[in-house]
DNA sequence: GTCCAGAAGAATCTGCATTTTTTGATGATG
DNA sequence: CATCATCAAAAAATGCAGATTCTTCTGGAC
């Protein structure tokens, strides 16, 4: 391991294979072997278990008693679902913190904003990570003061189960959408605007990415895929490996 | 271990380690040491370890980076945003519920509550783990038929928390209220009324037991605990126990 | 095609080694 | 005398390798 520091061996196993899992490095429905991930990262059976443990708590791997661990499959039902539980509860929480008004959480609204307007001019290849991270820090800032850590920590969850659908998605669009404009309208509307235009400013961000997706799978399950695998084969590709229980 | 079966040790544990923290075994800010849950439970330290691990994500365990694993505190202020968010979330899934009403549903609660109105009958003190379960059943009924796999988990989630909470405040009151008439009368609200009716009396609902443990811990820190140990030196004890991370 | 050994593969468990944190004693300093 | 720093011993968490148990795969009989 390089970090030889305060981290201990299973948390950084669990922040790489969560990272995998996010960006799509495997395969929905894939089997994710022990064995197999300890000697990839060099570690110990036992930090790989803890990792995979804390993981499937939060429904980024499927846990199956004394058959392993999988990726969660993806499917369009699922993200229609994913996509407007995310509307709505984050939908509320804006509103939420946007009734809670104060000077702190404006001004680090528009740090966070700043950051990302920062980011977003950066080349897109080499500055991903980093984009991802800005966007994220974004959309939890406008959150941030709803006043319920719970529900923070739920939208959370939600936005990292999102991220692995666009990531899948973004497989297949030649220019994924930056968005900076649509996050500075959302910015201003939070600022200056009433907490339910807000609201629905965010759904409308929401259900647009929700929208562009659904058209991946239909396209994708009515044509049958072109030159590479698009994302009807790899929910394909899960059926066989669901098993009967 | 009495089981053989199905499931795993790790699983056991964290069942039995899950439910003693629910029902106030261990004390809030209490360290919770792998080798004595290994030597209590007569297991090996790995599958405490696993047990742990998955229980500190749902919060139910604090985890602290090589220091191990604590019960988490208690406080008055942790209440009220953890009771405040459960109205807010429950009663909205409450209403998303009805508002997709099918008849599956509908018998689904009519049973469970007649299995609840049946273990309230019983003895209170021979039955009590049978009610929580009926009652955990009822409340997860009223809201099954939201459509977001999602929001039922953060509900179970929310509500393991305020089981706690409750536990805590049973062990200060002579006569924990049984509330089937509450039951009954949120049941009708559901089956009868307009989604906005059944929320604002979940609310309620939710809001009674606030009070009543808001009331217990007001007490206690005004006139510094009776006889017995209050809410106050608990969360008191845990003062002591907190570090200066 | 179905069923049943038996082998192979994989997850789980155990006990011990290693590393880190905590504790407690000792002595220096203001 | 009180406070603080240092350091060694003890306690506890983390990590590892092999033993054990369960699942899955394979080949053959019916």
């Amino acid at each position: 391991m390089s970090q030889t520091d305060k981290t201990t061996r299973a948390t950084t196993i669990y922040q790489k294979v969560r990272a995998d899992i996010i960006h799509g490095a495997y395969a929905p429905g894939a089997k994710l072997r022990i064995d197999g991930i300890a000697a990839k990262y060099d570690v110990g059976s036992n930090a790989v278990r803890e990792a995979l443990s804390r993981l499937s708590s939060e429904r980024l791997v499927e846990r199956h008693e004394q058959r392993g661990y999988t990726v969660p499959p993806v499917a369009l039902d699922d993200w229609r679902v994913l996509a407007r539980t995310r509307c709505f509860l984050e939908g509320h929480v804006l509103a939420e913190s946007m009734r809670r008004r104060d000077d702190l959480w404006e001004e680090a609204i528009v740090v966070a904003f700043h950051r990302l307007s920062r980011v977003s001019r950066a080349a897109r290849e080499t500055a991903r990570e980093e984009w991802e991270d800005a966007h994220r820090n974004f959309h939890r800032a406008l959150i941030a003061n709803c006043g319920s850590p719970w529900l923070i920590d739920f939208c959370d969850i939600l936005a990292d189960h999102a991220a692995r659908y666009i990531s899948f998605s973004n497989a297949f669009r030649k220019a994924p959408r930056d968005g900076l404009a649509e996050h500075e309208a959302l910015m201003k509307t939070v600022l200056n605007g009433t907490p339910g235009e807000a609201s629905d400013c965010l759904t409308r961000h929401y259900t647009h990415t929700l929208e562009v997706i659904e058209d991946l799978f239909e396209r994708d399950e009515l044509a049958g895929g072109g030159p590479s695998a698009g994302l009807a084969e790899l929910t394909g590709s899960i059926a066989g490996l669901v098993r009967k229980d």
